[in-house]
DNA sequence: GAAAACCTACCAACTAGTAGGCAGTCCGTC
DNA sequence: GACGGACTGCCTACTAGTTGGTAGGTTTTC
């Protein structure tokens, strides 16, 4: 059939959901174990070491982003559309709770206890998100529907930090709604 | 003396740097022994549960919060200079590493695998600064210092998670500068 | 002399990780 | 078409080290 997930990819998507839950340092072999349906060891045969496993996690979530940014950048031609559209990507995620964080915004939270391939892609999925931004206002800017207050770049970066930050605030209240009221106001400022 | 350090004080002021450096469960009771220059018994003397320290951690941490906003309040009378101390507090602490990230920040990533009675705590901070920040944007807004675009609320949750969001992305990038760089023209759009 | 602070010596449970075996499958050779 | 090796996926059983936490004794301090 094809559609049948193996073993393997219901690790990685189990251990994405503990890491968004808690981190790095919250889950262990055993609490995959016994959601996934496999033996501890079984899982070492797959991936030999918890970064492993982890890295993976990180690589599959940036290569699912960068397709995301890929459709977007087929799909929607206008920016503002673009900038709506991840917002409310993440906007909706949080609302059903189904992927309430990013991945790679609560790994850096932990940077510094991190394995280093890992940290690297968790910094490498930063400059990525950063430089679309920077794009999308960019060409906002170019065509005259943004505000040019500022650099592009520095914008992008601060639109960038607000998303986390919102994410995080959601989570601190638990309160989905606080993100749509942080994020909204937001794009609002950003358009002319 | 009186300015000799107690052990118990040690122990919680270590405490808060680990939790600092990667969170709840990126360090253990051995840790703190091996740099406060304790046995671990010792310290479940003066904190028997893990959950008990974290939370006196937690606490403490926002009694001197609270008592830098009373500080604020007395010594700094324009609203747009409290939100630069603020502001500029959180960009010295990160500069020189002392202290570069919140402590209720991060523990609030991770707040779905926290003791309950932390994770209120980590609540109670977001409320308290939320509420903090809305008194003095609305005193600005008032005093027509700043721009009313959106309730000064709104305009609170935006610039607390602004500055954690600037937060993540200097951890992130390994560069304390980029905090500097978000939330410079923050405060300028603030400001009319 | 009592209380607080600190210690040694434990514990059970859990951590990531390893060794080695077994069943099924793919694939080339006879 | 049968056979055998190589490989895959998963297992049981184990390891050494770490986790948070406890029991009970000794030292220090007021």
């Amino acid at each position: 059939m094809g559609n049948v997930s193996t073993k393997a990819e219901d690790i990685v998507s189990c251990a994405r959901a503990l890491i968004i839950k808690g981190g790095y340092n919250s889950f262990s072999y055993a609490d995959i174990s016994s959601v996934v349906g496999i033996r501890k060891a079984s899982i070492h045969h797959h991936f030999p070491a918890k970064a492993d496993l982890v890295r993976t996690v990180v690589k599959q979530y940036r290569e699912e982003g960068e397709a995301g940014i890929a459709a977007l950048e087929r799909n929607v031609p206008d920016p503002l559309d673009q900038l709506r559209a991840y917002v409310g990507y993440w906007e909706a995620c949080i609302a059903d709770a189904s992927h309430p964080f990013c991945v790679c915004a609560l790994l850096a939270s932990e940077i510094q206890v991190l394995p280093e391939d890992v940290a690297l892609e968790v910094r490498g999925h930063f400059q990525t998100l950063s430089e679309w931004l920077t794009s999308i206002l960019e060409r906002g800017i170019a065509e005259g529907r943004f505000a040019s207050i500022g650099t592009a770049r520095e914008n992008a970066e601060m639109l960038m930090a607000t998303v986390h930050g919102a994410m995080l605030s959601a989570r601190a209240y638990g309160d989905p709604a606080i993100f749509g009221v942080i994020t909204k106001p937001l794009l609002k400022r950003i358009a002319v």
